[in-house]
DNA sequence: GTCGGTGCAAATGCTTTGCATTGAT
DNA sequence: ATCAATGCAAAGCATTTGCACCGAC
């Protein structure tokens, strides 16, 4: 697990449990009036399959171990349209490669770090929903979304 | 420097309201057998003049506007030091340029963040600290900082 | 006088784009 | 058959680095 990442509430077509994320996907490229193809379709399912934070290196890897290669091009040209497509989002972080994630259907998440493990733990703090639409209230403005990450050790000093 | 994801309370020497940041930095630069160079000192000032987070482009811009121009190189290679010495944090960010900010002797900004201007408000959320205190005893663990940030839209219809 | 620093230009590394060819509809 | 998509290589950017000269100590 990487480093976290701003989760997003999502708006427009219902979370689906029945419908799968490709055709949701095909919809949405064919009713822009473009073309489903096999690159694209495979771009998807490895997103899917990595289930985790990812990089565009990371998903042409995986598209590597496969059968038919993807190109480069394509991989970010297909992120791009699964942005769009309100699929997949780019998340905040401070490396140098872009980091996305699959929002599709998700809930925004909390979560909770071990700066030792790295390891992540979803939480869920509801009164940062309260919290948040009294912050943009007071700048005029209103809540879309947040993110919020805690991190923590194990018996350590601090706090 | 390559933990902090996001806002961590700062260790180490004091919060300094009487030492000016210049010298923090230069007595950092000398203990480390570095030089305090003029161009290092116009960094950091234009980093305290702009005052919010910035680019490394916006820094050189600002930098321009003075007599003395400052080579890009050197912004970066400054950026890098001042981060080096707690003085500076790159940021969480979803855009292609990285983004900073002083923090030094600050305590964890959280931000407000406009998704149609990309503009980043710094605000401040003192019930955070309590908030994840708590969450972090539930699991047995110690808090060591946190990461919050607000999405926001001007006259939007959800939330 | 010594090293480390600076500016410049070239090199990187991620991402995007132009173009000829291929393929979904 | 059409018009968009693909792969490749080249171009674009932000950032880093090599090197010759310069300046803080």
């Amino acid at each position: 697990m990487d480093l976290p990442a701003s989760q997003f509430e999502r708006e427009g077509p219902a979370p689906s449990i029945i419908e799968p994320l490709c055709a949701v996907f095909r919809r949405k490229i064919r009713s822009d009036g473009l073309k489903y193809t096999p690159e694209r379709a495979r771009v998807l399912d490895a997103i899917i399959e990595l289930d985790r934070l990812f990089e565009a290196d990371e998903l042409l890897d995986t598209l590597r171990r496969g059968d038919h290669r993807v190109s480069k091009a394509t991989v970010y040209r297909t992120i791009r349209l699964l942005q769009d497509a309100g699929i997949v989002q780019r998340v905040l972080s401070d490396r140098d490669q872009a980091q996305y994630q699959l929002v599709y259907g998700t809930k925004p998440h909390d979560l909770l770090i071990r700066l030792d493990t790295r390891e992540a733990i979803a939480i869920d703090v509801p009164e940062l929903v309260e919290l948040r639409q009294r912050i943009c209230r007071e700048h005029g403005l209103v809540a879309q979304g947040h993110s919020f990450q805690v991190y923590a050790l194990k018996g350590a000093i601090a706090d």
